[in-house]
RNA sequence: GCCCUUGUAGCUCAGUUGGCAGAGCACAUCCAUGGUAAGGAUGAGGUCAUCGGUUCGAUUCCGAUCGAGGGCUCCA
């Protein structure tokens, strides 16, 4: 198909438009703010970014110019030019930028390219546009100014980091915008307060979630579900100490490889003890309080483990990242025989879990033999195990991608990554193959033919951790929970004061049913209980009223604005708890 | 931890070019008899994060500390 010249000078693909904007941008902040040094600037995955060393701290007011003087160049309508030179060229011409410099040293002999548009230029391997008017002066937007170590490293210099939104068009760029003020709406932060679910308190600790009685409702009910479905699917549940002694931690080697994601040990009876961190040496202390025989594997264990790591203070996000959280956490100790089919059925289990809790859209990201010697196991059975997950994933079905080199030191991995009501991809799932701990605890189990054998042990989360999940479920629901998670599923709102005895009375026969409800008894008008109940996402109002009373029934409105025929209370009941039971999405 | 931003009532936020601290919501009391997204009045509520400095005087200016927000390879 023929496109129209317009369309054609439109069609470079968007990361080389993006990475031409950091282009123009690095140029318009060369010549607002003089001895600024250049570092890097590439595409992102919403625009681009690019890091500086300025002469003089940059303050966010600075932003507004310097978008203006990008929207000057690209009018300008500058071309950019591709140069080829060579490294020695290359130094000379970059002799006052150190940051070039050390990329230069970094490439290979020969040819190094440069690209140039009007004044600036760029050590760049490319591609880029055109011309400046190749893109849109309304489709970019400065967004903020971060701190940036040069090269991630955080040895070296702090650089200013400016980011930027830029899409191909003013539209693309807008609805970016609006997803983003979407995503702001549901940030679990703003819920967990609006819907009071948790809280944090800094005088307390940051980073430790405090559940309200609202969250409580919702923890409580997905962690029964939980236990339901583990004992359902031959899991049996543990329950194990916080903190274990120092000899606990240095078997594991964790006080090797993950001090710094301890906290400070406690004295106690003279023996430093540890909180955990992790919950895998308690369950190695009960496996091996008895010598166990191939007959009774596979074991399933599972528990709802609290573990406490360090976390950075700047680290540290509402629900997502904090630093007491509670692992829905297992321990798969199995033969060699039977490895493949526990890895297929965590699996299939997993993406049972997922399916209620109603993620439709799931990633696998298949992580294997880190490079080096760092990585601990006979590499037959790191082919063994990176096989048997290849395989479970075939078996569902499951699109995935590699990510060679990325497992841990002691096994390969699978992480599931899901989607949510915004397109975003969230990871919960982890199931990793541990060759380290066997080894380590001398883990072992007698085979038919009477000989000790090494085990097979793998950890495996599904959901991650209960308060990252919670807020995980908050942005994808946005807070209106399906009613089996729903910490109110009902209230019951008289038109008017004279029907609040009825009122109580339905809300009484509904608690009896087992409904979480509750009468809005206070003097508000009815227009505002509605109101409070909607904002809340209630999922059920019942206006009762005189018609209702003398009826005995109740008018319902659902959380999403339909209006249900006035039904019985017993109906109403009968219809609550067939959707709990069923876990259904939809109201 | 580091860079930038930031901290005023339970919540969301104004404000003081350094001179008695403000609003809306929420809360309490009273009035209001009401049918599907905010009825009205009155009242209570703050050591302006903490500690120090400058100043006749600091919530305001400066510094430090603590917290929060946006970032800084990977990881629940």
């Amino acid at each position: 198909m023929l496109l129209p010249i317009e369309e054609y000078r439109m069609s470079f693909p968007v990361q080389t438009i993006r990475h031409s904007y950091s282009h123009v941008m690095a140029e318009a902040v060369i010549k607002l703010h003089p001895g600024t040094k250049v570092a890097i600037g590439p595409a992102i995955d919403d625009g681009f970014y690019y890091d500086f060393l300025f002469p003089e701290a940059l303050q966010p007011d600075d932003l507004p110019a310097i978008e203006k003087e990008m929207r000057r160049i690209i009018s300008a309508n500058v071309p950019f030019n591709r140069v080829e030179v060579s490294k020695a060229e290359a130094k000379a011409m970059f002799a006052d930028e150190p940051f070039k410099l050390e990329l230069i040293d970094g490439l290979e002999d020969g040819t190094i390219s440069i690209y140039e548009q009007g004044v600036f230029r760029d050590l760049c391997r490319g591609p880029h546009v055109d011309t400046t008017r190749d893109l849109k002066p309304d489709a970019f937007k400065l967004r903020a100014i971060a701190g940036a170590y040069w090269r991630g490293d955080e040895k070296r210099p702090m650089l200013t980091r400016i980011y930027a939104y830029a899409f191909g068009s003013k539209a693309d760029l807008e609805a970016h915008l609006k997803l983003l003020a979407e995503a702001e709406k549901r940030d679990n932060r703003k819920l967990g307060k609006e819907l009071g679910l948790f809280s944090t308190h800094e005088e307390a600790g940051p980073g430790l979630i405090y559940w309200h009685p609202k969250g409580g409702r919702f923890r409580v009910e997905l962690e029964n579900w939980w236990r339901d479905e583990h004992y359902g699917n031959g899991y049996e549940i543990l329950f194990t100490p916080h903190i274990g002694k120092s000899w606990l931690w240095e078997t594991s080697g964790h006080l090797g490889f993950y001090k710094e994601g301890m906290y400070s040990p406690m004295e106690i009876d003279e023996d430093d003890y540890y909180i955990k961190p992790m919950n895998c040496p308690f369950h190695i202390m009960i496996y091996n309080n008895d010598v166990h025989s191939y007959r009774e594997l596979p074991l399933r264990w599972a528990e709802l483990g609290t573990v406490y790591r360090y976390e950075r203070s700047g680290t540290l996000h509402g629900l997502m990242r904090v630093r007491g959280f509670t692992q829905d956490d297992a321990h798969i100790i199995c033969t060699p025989e039977q490895i493949e089919d526990e890895i297929a059925e965590v699996l299939r289990f997993s993406l049972h879990m997922h399916k209620t809790l109603g993620f439709k859209e799931i990633k696998a990201y298949l992580a294997t033999r880190p490079a080096g010697n760092g990585a601990v196991g006979d590499p037959a059975m790191w082919d063994t195990a990176l096989e048997s997950l290849r395989k479970a994933i075939g078996k569902e079905g499951l699109a995935y991608e590699m990510d060679e080199g990325g497992g841990a030191f002691y096994g390969p991995k699978i992480d599931l990554k899901v989607k949510d009501a915004l397109g975003r991809e969230w990871q919960l799932t982890t199931i990793q193959f541990d060759f380290n701990l066997p080894e380590r605890f001398d883990m072992t189990y007698v085979d038919s033919d009477g000989q000790k054998k090494r085990p097979y042990m793998v950890h495996r989360a599904l959901l991650g951790s209960i308060e990252r999940f919670f807020g995980v479920y908050l942005e994808h629901t946005a807070g209106a929970f399906p009613i089996w998670l729903a910490p109110e599923q009902a209230v019951v709102i008289p038109v008017g004061p004279d029907f609040a005895d009825y009122a109580a009375t339905v809300a009484a026969d509904l608690k009896k049913a087992g409904v979480r409800v509750k009468a809005m008894l206070s003097d508000e008008r009815m227009n505002a209980k509605i109101r409070d109940a909607q904002n809340q996402k209630v999922p059920y109002m019942l206006v009762v009223g005189a018609k209702e009373r003398d009826e005995g029934t109740v008018a319902v409105r659902v959380r999403d604005g339909r209006q249900l025929p006035a039904m019985p209370v017993a109906a109403f009941v009968e219809m609550v708890q067939a959707l709990v039971r069923e876990r259904s999405l939809e109201l």
